[in-house]
DNA sequence: ATCCTTGCAAAGCATTTGCAGTCAC
DNA sequence: GTGACTGCAAATGCTTTGCAAGGAT
């Protein structure tokens, strides 16, 4: 895919949203785009800095914020306080590697039909979307000796 | 279930993992075992500190750690930047509503076999568990005219 | 020309840590 | 008595915000 189609998806997004082109939102957007290792913050803007040395950490939360409220990334959040962000738009899970921190795309999906499979006590619960997230071992980190299944 | 009973627990896994037994971390215990609010770190303290005032932030935040540590909870993590902590032990899984914030425990559970049916594009995924969120809107906050599925 | 965006620095918030006194064992 | 735990306060780390200068439309 180019970079030149990416930015058109971008400047479609941000003017559907009212907001402007820049080329820092652009350099994240592109970032975002061209990596699966779902980056810290701070790895967006050590990537991003490359490019445009004079970028600011602050203007790298903005950017991201401003891709995740037009709908062109995802923000996850993990225990250790270190928000990642995903470029994908695409509905999919991901695994999390216990040992290194590493977030791996999954393909596949649950059933619908699992969902709705789930209750709540008090009921009335209304379902607009759901999160599924494995953890272990990446193949990278498999402790010696493990029989569990892969995935 | 008694108090009592809650206290041998408590002490019983405290000592299975070389930690000494104190009020705080039996409060802390207590009040998590006795809601299924899934608190706040700071909520929790709000709690506790009706029956121990004296009871400071930090030690609420150590003894929830070592609770979780013990496998005596369980530590959720949000995108607001506000960890919440279960007091079940039990398998299961939550629905957190968009709008009060509020999470639910979910009955029932998704079969193992739709786990297994995910894959990892690189492959050698090693998995030990899983979560599974439901976002939307609780009873109380239910949009109207919303026709989504409820669980 | 308008008003959104950037970059800087400072503030904010949840959580962690160092340490002296205290307590459980 | 010994080593772990508490409480306080300071520190840490990630993220957000206020504001003046610069940039997009």
């Amino acid at each position: 895919m180019s970079s030149t189609k990416n930015e058109q998806v971008l400047r479609d997004a941000l003017e559907a949203n009212g907001q402007r082109f820049t080329e820092q939102r652009a350099a994240v957007f592109g970032f975002l785009a061209s990596t699966d290792t779902h980056p810290t913050a701070d790895e967006v803007f050590l990537a991003v800095r490359r490019d445009l040395p004079a970028i600011s950490l602050a203007t790298v939360y903005k950017s991201l914020e401003t891709l995740v409220g037009c709908g062109l990334a995802v923000k996850l959040t993990y225990a250790d306080q270190s928000a990642r962000y995903d470029g994908r738009t695409d509905p999919h899970h991901h695994a999390r590697c216990i040992s290194c921190g590493r977030v791996l795309d999954l393909l596949g999906d649950v059933s619908r039909h699992e969902i709705d499979g789930l209750h709540s006590p008090e009921g009335g619960f209304t379902v607009t979307g759901y999160r599924l997230e494995l953890s272990g071992y990446c193949a990278d980190c498999v402790p010696a000796g493990s029989d569990a299944p892969a995935a």
